[in-house]
DNA sequence: TACATACTTGACTAAAGAGATCCTATTTAT
DNA sequence: ATAAATAGGATCTCTTTAGTCAAGTATGTA
């Protein structure tokens, strides 16, 4: 991959070798989500390890680009999850224990933080019952995610698949 | 509501008294989906009587922008699933059996038609394991929509709940 | 036939969100 | 000192969404 230190990212590359499209169909993880999600099972991962982890080895791994994982790394810490140490050998490092943090809790704290309330219009018996379908949807999804803990994720990556783990 | 016959629909009222943000939370359903499964349920309910709905009833009844729902029936007559009828008395009307089309079928075919095949990006086991998370998580929601027929919300409507019987 | 009522079609625009990128600090191990 | 990292804020572009507009066509009714 390219060079991160100096902030020029891969430049324009990406923009179509990446995600046109959310991942999934109905449910919809934007990149940001996705790439916040790789971070933090990064350093669920290297937790036991001394040393914190840099962003460039992250993108290095992921083709992640670089500023835009910096930004998002800044939510995470700003969320208390994640301690930055700054400086030469510096990097990130979890601050919470990965059993505690789900897929779903990062989705719901970086993904679409617009708290736009949605003053209906016109609330008809139809409306709301859809609203109660598109509710119950929405659930049904939030439940899958709200049991995927970082540290199951680790494990199943560790455990289950023996390929999955590289050092 | 405002006048449609025209074509001058709402202008730039609901723009901010309407959904700021996709209904539900992880799951999006489109303003565009929401109208077309109104408009599907609205003509679904009045299917048994003669005489096709009118845009306007629709309008009326939901303060849906005229012009944008003139869009949506289009896409829904492409479809197969509506059937026009011009002229004074107009209106559309069911051209399938409510029993076969969910809410599932309508989000699919009427949001996001965009096919953007996405290439993902060094594809890794972390982020092969989050996509598993991604689409497990979609699927979930899936079944929920899948199973929600039309007919079956028109009868819920009608018996559940007997004040969202209106005519 | 005139007219009002509806649908038809295609282009157009405004605003918001997503996905980055850039630049200038500041901190710290060696 | 210097190189390696993070900190923070501003900006930028592209796509999607939501909604609009204008001009035309069909049809029942008086």
């Amino acid at each position: 991959m390219r060079g991160l230190a100096d902030g020029a990212g891969s430049r324009k590359l990406n923009v179509d070798s990446i995600l046109p499209e959310p991942w999934g169909n109905t449910m919809v993880i934007s990149a940001r989500v996705h790439y916040a999600c790789v971070a933090m099972l990064e350093l669920a991962i290297q937790n036991e390890e001394g040393s914190p982890v840099a962003i460039r080895e992250i993108t290095d791994r992921h083709g992640v680009p670089g500023p835009f994982l910096v930004q998002i790394l800044r939510s995470l810490r700003a969320l208390g999850w994640v301690q930055s140490i700054r400086g030469s050998q510096g990097g990130y490092r979890l601050s919470v224990d990965p059993a505690t943090i789900t897929l779903l809790d990062i989705a719901e704290a970086i993904g679409s933080q617009e708290t736009g309330c949605r003053t209906e219009a016109t609330r008809t018996p139809i409306a709301a019952m859809l609203q109660d379908q598109w509710d119950e949807a929405a659930e049904a999804s939030r439940r899958v995610l709200g049991q995927a803990t970082l540290s199951g994720l680790v494990e199943r990556a560790q455990h289950g698949d023996a390929s999955m783990f590289y050092i």
